[in-house]
RNA sequence: GGGCGGGUAGCUCAGUUGGUUAGAGCGUUGCGUUGACAUCGCAAAGGUCGUAGGUUCGAGUCCUAUCCCGCCCA
């Protein structure tokens, strides 16, 4: 016989968890189990997919891709363990603007030189070296947290299929018009040197100032006063703007202004976007650096100037002030101002800047040649497929925010003035035309079509928004625009799983694309997480410095109760706070785990094998058709929870049924019915090993790695074992596959109808026991001493006849000298009752008790009964008997005789201890 | 200005389609170490579910109003 293998004391997740990995991706369990790839291929499964929403490839973990990588991981395990093939695609982003200037830092820092010093060419290979350095530390940590994913299938958005990718999409827009190139106003970041799209400026509320002055009227003493936050924009002013319905104001409508300190001519305009009530009422319109005063230019077909440029100093237009700085140049012009007396006063104002995402700088509107996508026509069905549910997003409300913004969707500007990214796939010639084409060589044939000879081509020097290529990741992942084995058995995926704040950015994108290239929503669900906050409800953020690295918790805890933390504090779309107490609890939790198993893995070694025909014949205990009976309950909650995608709550009633239910009362029975020896241990061995298998199926997607080690340990015993329990597959019974992320996920157990019986006797015995606990605690009986008593109740008589000896062990009593009696004549000499709805419970405890005492409680607790008599008679008179359900009328009738019986005993013991 | 989410125990949060005594973890208090587990056990204290109305036999849950906090969009 071999070495019995001891289980250390406590789980050791350092010494499990990436041995427990590496086996998982050695054998393939990773990889979907139907696979079109592979043989014997069944088009006809349907698969599970997601896509990861891929990392930036130079990042490191943080919790929020923890929380992600945890929520997606559990969803493809659950797949996995319910026999669906499933796949999740992995990968990582080559983020744009993020890894460009990690890269420029660290050239400065290290060799003291700029991008342009470099020069194009060698920045970039400079930034794939960063990127083979780099690039593989997230998805190690990725792996860490757990993540089933098929590394076979990794993919990054700047690899040379998905690149192809990107430039038929541009292409294929570009060819149906759907992109365009032309000035507009845009969001300029001066800092970064690029534009950027709405989505990524911020408007922030900040204290600023409001400056009033004078705009001289030509040939006239008169002036309009005008109020403006930036006063160095009005060099650029191309017009005075008053309300056409102005009485103070009317009489200037069509004379001219002269821009202070240019002289420059330009009109009074009356335009109803004017607000009277605001400033002075008369407004100053920049067409150049002001968004609104774009669209009032537009209607009035005013001039366009731009007196800042791309490094935000004043240009020509700006006469003696080109070459100051955007901030200085507001200083000097409100300084000439005064000096010119053409200033009224300034006062504080609250004003909403914009300002960069990436970096914080303040983003200037300025007019500039970019790229945007015409996204109304994408947007129109992208819209539409949410409404009419091909698309579900959990949970629900965000449907109407996603409305919102499709609703009001704005052209999307989607060229980037960096080198790191997809470059534009459009080249020009000389002569100023463009040719937008898949390749180089298309181009130039184009180019020979077009102007009859071989000219230079010059490509666009822009990339492409991050972004646009991430809107792809569903469909380019998998091989598209090729009509790969893997798009069409894979595309479009199941559930897209992401944080709610890159709905925008990248959710709404990908439905867009999806459906306009693929003509198919790339998912039918969306699931929305919430952010990770700290305890106080704080986002994490490196100025308050509350950032909680994942794998320091993970280091310190382990991976399944950093996982089991994230998904259970977690509701759908709803941020969550996490605390280190929390994970430390989740720590604690699967060491628990680690010690049932320890425990049950000892009784199946110490049963007795016995035929089964023997088994047959003994009947299960009360306890152990109760466990059985909430295990079929929880089978039943835990598959509506995950339909409904409540996986928190389902990860909530698990570690219930398991903590409260299995270890804290079946254990304690068990090891009771194990001493009973013989058929009764037999059996009881065999129940143990049932149920903590179904638990440990159950925990799998939250808790992995403690659960498939321990689940090794369960089937090791098992199988050497296996008369003395129960090995065969059968109903319910549990199969032993090769690993417990492959085993089968325990189907839901309808209710039989016996269940109701064996609950309400169960809940009657814990309502004896812990009744019992809880005077011996008042009285504060040593928890050695084991007491002598008497049980006696009509009714429940044959259940504590059963089950006398758990209860003395649960309760602390001397089994030989616990006696379970019908009814009780006399009270015994010396001891104080209690009552628990029909049973009474004698323990020899009166010299401890004062008898004045005894009666004071026996009162309260009438008392406390009979106001419950009263609530429910009152409420079973009511109308609530004639219209409630039966079912609940019917439980409140229970509960009614309940107290009753209670008070009924009670004042028995009342009357006993007055004589 | 429009929209959304939240306000439940000291703290952080759960709470199916409304079902009648509202749960967990941590914290607090008391007791406890011979075999599953001190990374533990037993017991206890602690909540008028933001406020005011309404619907209903019945409201933490639905409706209306209102206050506070947060977010998104303009």
């Amino acid at each position: 016989m071999a070495a019995k293998k001891e289980l250390s004391k406590t789980y050791d997740f350092k010494a499990t968890e990436e041995r427990i990995y590496a086996w998982w991706e050695q054998q393939g369990y990773f990889q979907p189990s139907n696979d079109p790839a592979k043989e014997g291929f069944d088009a006809s499964i349907k698969p599970f997919v997601i896509s990861i929403p891929p990392p930036n490839v130079t990042g490191e973990l943080h919790l929020g891709h923890a929380l992600f990588v945890a929520m997606e991981d559990l969803m493809i395990r659950h797949q996995r363990m319910k026999g669906v093939p499933t796949l999740w695609v992995p990968g990582s982003d080559h983020a744009g603007i993020a890894t460009q200037l990690k890269v420029e830092e660290e050239l400065l820092r290290t060799e003291e030189v700029t991008r342009e010093e470099l020069g194009r060419d060698e920045f970039l290979k400079r930034t794939w070296a960063w990127k083979e350095k780099y690039g593989g530390l997230i998805t190690t940590q990725i792996r860490r947290l757990g993540a089933s994913c098929d590394w076979s299938r990794e993919r990054f958005t700047l690899d040379e299929g998905l690149s192809v990718a990107v430039r038929e999409a541009f292409v294929r827009l570009y060819d149906k018009g759907l992109i365009y190139r032309g000035p507009r106003l845009i969001n300029w970041s001066p800092g970064l040197r690029t534009a950027v799209s709405d989505l990524e400026v911020e408007h922030a509320e900040e204290d600023g100032l409001l400056y009033y002055f004078k705009y001289p009227i030509q040939g006239s003493e008169q002036f309009i006063p005008v109020a403006t936050t930036r006063p160095e924009t009005i060099l650029a002013d191309t017009a005075v703007a008053v309300h056409p319905e102005d009485e103070r104001y009317q009489k200037f409508i069509g004379a001219t202004a002269l821009v202070p300190m240019l002289n420059r001519e330009i009109p009074v305009i009356a335009d109803a976007y004017v607000d009277r009530e605001f400033g002075t009422g008369a407004l100053k319109i920049t067409p150049g650096h002001d968004p609104n005063d774009y669209e009032i230019g537009e209607r009035h077909g005013l001039p366009i100037l731009s007196v800042l440029n791309e490094e935000a100093k004043i240009t020509a237009v700006g006469g003696p002030y080109a070459g100051l700085d955007r901030f200085a140049a507001r200083e000097k012009i409100w300084a000439d101002l005064t000096e010119a007396k053409l200033i009224l006063k300034t006062e504080s104002y609250r004003q909403r800047v914009p300002r960069s995402q990436r970096g914080g700088e303040i983003i200037e509107p300025i007019i500039s040649t970019q790229w945007f996508v015409n996204i109304q026509p994408l947007a129109e069905p992208a819209l539409k497929a949410v409404e009419t549910g091909t698309i579900k997003i959990v949970p629900e409300h965000f449907n109407k925010v996603y409305r919102n913004w499709m609703e009001n969707i704005q052209d999307w500007c989607i060229s980037r003035q960096l080198w790191w990214g997809h470059r534009i796939p459009v080249w020009y010639a000389p002569d100023g035309s463009m040719f937008c084409a898949r390749t180089e060589e298309e181009a130039q044939a184009q180019a020979r079509e077009a102007l009859g000879e071989d000219v230079a081509l010059e490509q666009d020097p822009d990339v492409l928004d991050t972004w646009f290529s991430s809107g792809l990741w569903p469909f380019s992942t998998l091989g598209w625009p090729e009509e790969s084995a893997d798009l069409k058995y894979f595309y479009p995926t199941s559930t897209l799983e992401t944080g709610y704040d890159i709905l925008f950015f990248w959710v709404a994108r990908m439905i867009m694309m999806g459906i306009e290239f693929t003509g198919e929503a790339p998912f039918d669900t969306v699931y929305l997480h919430g952010i990770i906050r700290d305890e106080q409800g704080r986002k994490m953020s490196k100025t308050i410095g509350n950032v909680v690295d994942p794998l320091v918790l993970m280091d310190e805890f382990g991976t399944d109760a950093l996982r089991f933390t994230l998904l259970v504090g977690s509701t759908p779309g709803q941020d969550v706070s996490l605390s280190l107490d929390k994970v430390e609890a989740n720590r604690n939790f699967a060491n628990k785990l680690w010690n049932a198993g320890r425990f049950v893995i000892g009784m199946i070694e110490q049963a007795p094998a016995v035929s089964s025909a023997e088994a047959e014949d003994l009947q299960w205990t009360l306890a152990d058709s109760w466990i059985w009976a909430r295990l079929r309950a929880l089978t039943r909650d835990v598959e509506r929870l995950f339909a409904n995608h409540q996986y928190g709550e389902a990860g909530r009633q698990i570690y219930e049924y398991f903590r409260g239910d299995f270890a804290d009362w079946y254990i304690e029975i068990a090891k009771v019915q194990m001493g009973q020896g013989n058929v009764r241990a037999h059996k009881t061995a065999d129940l143990l090993v049932r149920v903590f298998d179904n638990c440990l199926r159950l925990l799998h997607p939250f808790t992995p790695f403690v659960t498939e080690e321990l689940w090794g340990h369960l089937k090791e015993a098992a199988l050497a074992h296996t008369g003395k329990v129960n090995t065969e597959k059968g109903s319910s019974w549990p199969d032993w596959p090769e690993a417990l992320i492959v085993a089968e996920w325990p189907e839901a157990m309808e209710e039989e109808g016996w269940e109701t019986e064996i609950l309400r006797d169960f809940d009657l015995f814990q309502e004896v026991v812990r009744s019992i606990r809880n005077l011996r605690a008042e009285k504060g009986v040593k928890p050695g001493s084991k007491l002598p008593g008497l049980v006696a109740s009509q009714q429940s008589h044959a259940i504590f006849e059963q089950e006398k000896a758990a209860l003395a062990a649960l309760a602390g009593m001397e089994a030989s000298k616990l006696e379970i009696a019908k009814t009780m004549g006399q009270r015994p000499e010396g001891h104080v009752a209690l009552v628990v709805g029909p049973v009474e419970i004698y323990l020899p405890l009166a010299e401890m008790v004062d008898p004045a005492e005894e009666r004071a409680r026996l009162e309260a607790e009438l008392k406390e009964a009979k106001g419950q008599i009263k609530r429910l008679s009152g409420l079973l008179q009511s109308d609530f008997a004639k219209k409630a359900p039966k079912a609940v009328v019917e439980k409140e009738r229970e509960r009614l005789k309940g107290f009753e019986e209670t008070a009924a005993r009670l004042e028995e013991q009342l009357g006993k201890l007055k004589t």
